[in-house]
DNA sequence: TATGAATGAGAATTCATTCAT
DNA sequence: TATGAATGAATTCTCATTCAT
């Protein structure tokens, strides 16, 4: 069903200043707050987002969706390795370009919609038969799961963004430390 | 200045009912409600730690400490590949067995307590050091400092913390992974 | 005015609702909820209904005039001690089987609808008058109005309706108990 | 446990506010409401009524106390047809002086505070023999329990509040139509 | 005429902090 | 020094009503 012009135009406007409220650093989303600064009603919010969580998996839905695109590409490709890397980069640039809303969303238990739970299930399929690919071409080390790759570069993300400094490769400088930690090694 | 015998029990306590909302996974100590566990009144509370941060930062003073006397020790051992695989191991621990806690006060920009600051500054240099020396014997990659160590290692711990499961030899395995991801290549 | 086909329908449908929230103990119509369940949108109930007490009448008006009816025909019966029987009895049936809605409309200061203040108007007149005759056969209290019988049948009622257990008698007894009270003594 | 001194003050406003509330007919107390009026903190209410059953419950305690006791005092009465009627007469205007809250509180399935519970269960018992005892005598019809009475009485009161006018005697009459309704005939 | 999105007042509730006792 | 009552801002959430489509 599509949504009234004047309701799609809010709902962007939450969105962006949902965006907003993560790029500064809130995880944790106020409804209220983000009505207010949206300049509409509160119910209107409501309406559209009726948790945090959903509005979260509202924002970072698209990101969750081109992931798992990304890791079917990632399984068409020949070289494993590579297609390992890119897989790894992919997630880790998605995680920061959503300030960490992504990296809530893919640890949460419970996901506010079904769409969410279905997009992280598929992504969890398709990484364990990455990764199965990877132990056996002897690239990956043995004894990681798809949840612990996925927790990893959640983790060294979480690294990047808890001390906001000027340097530029950082995030480069510490992903190339978690690509090189998973490597099978011998 | 010592405290009164029934003044330094309740800050015992309070202590205690602390670290068990951290291990309970609340990272987000509530004064209110500590006050209320530990069965004191909330003045009490405040008046041993104005913030929850002061409480935090008490709570884990001791670790953090801990951890400038390990720094001190790895920088007296001869093998510098051992000493800083020692401090890193330390230091993970430390942050596991802490439930958190420690990670935050270690990340945090502003301290309560100016010890707590003293005590992380001094950190800062000795694992600037034992980095500096294990730059020069080529066994960590160049491209880190040690705020980088400490984040990486931070992040690790959240690996770790954020999707508990039974699985008894996950930490070790993660550490393994960072560990050898902070080895100096070729 | 006659009213559309697919109006009626919408219409028929949102009493059908309120009369099972009624049922329901609900007393307190809500006219987004009604809507919701009848799976119109709001605008449509306000339309047919401008506030919760209009559709309240629009629920219980065919009963309202039922009674009106009955207080005619109790007026055109001999036997004055069973016409006002009837009438008490009618009128309690009336109550109970539209769930408390009959009860609050009775015994609403203001009416929504003009209608309903006709009738209940009327209404009051054919009981005074069938009061009067009762009055004068001394088979009622003197020291009662219209006013009052319907008050306390409206009580009893409640009585029934605020306690619901399974005992099928209990309307039956109640009722008896309020004829009983009702009669000249002496 | 006794109050503090300003405690007990606030406590008093409170309730205080409470029963004008409900005397200017709004048995549905509004905790924020009632700090309002009473020039206090919310929280202040909800320390001393976490609900506003619980303030209700507070309000209407003293009252139904005293049915207890009134209980008690008619159980000790030689003429059972005097004593029940006391017994009815009392609850009558204790519902009557509590504008409908002690009558919400009787009519309760659950309760907020377990002294209700108490006092309502022991009230129960006591009318109950009470009742058997006029039962045996032959005063009271025998097709009623305790809690017909209660409920009927209760919807008497009702039929006076819904519909007030000036008339003083008009709440006598109503327990007059009761306590005949009430009584074994034949 | 029907729809249902938007509104926003306001009710319910929590909680960090202060302060009287 | 300890207590815990009081505070009230802030937050969550509901719902009656309006109005754009």
């Amino acid at each position: 069903m599509t949504l009234r012009a004047d309701a799609l135009r809010n709902r962007e406007r939450l969105l962006d200043v949902a965006r907003q409220e993560l790029a500064g650093g809130n995880v944790a989303l106020q409804l209220n707050d983000i009505a207010r600064k949206a300049g509409v009603g509160v119910g209107t919010v409501y309406r559209h987002f009726p948790t945090p969580q959903a509005l979260l998996e509202a924002l970072v839905g698209e990101q969750l969706n081109q992931l798992v695109e990304i890791a079917r590409q990632a399984l068409a490709m020949a070289d494993i390795q590579a297609a390992f890397t890119f897989m790894l980069r992919s997630t880790f640039d998605m995680l920061l370009c959503t300030d960490g809303g992504l990296s809530v969303v893919m640890l949460a238990i419970e996901d506010a919609d079904c769409g969410t739970t279905r997009a992280k299930d598929e992504l969890g399929v398709l990484t364990a038969e990455l990764l199965r690919r990877a132990h056996e071409a002897g690239v990956v080390r043995r004894d990681l799961t798809a949840a612990d790759v996925r927790n990893l570069v959640c983790g060294v993300e979480h690294a990047v963004r808890t001390w906001p400094d000027g340097d530029q490769n950082r995030s480069a400088r510490y992903l190339d430390v978690l690509i090189q930690g998973l490597r099978q090694s011998g």
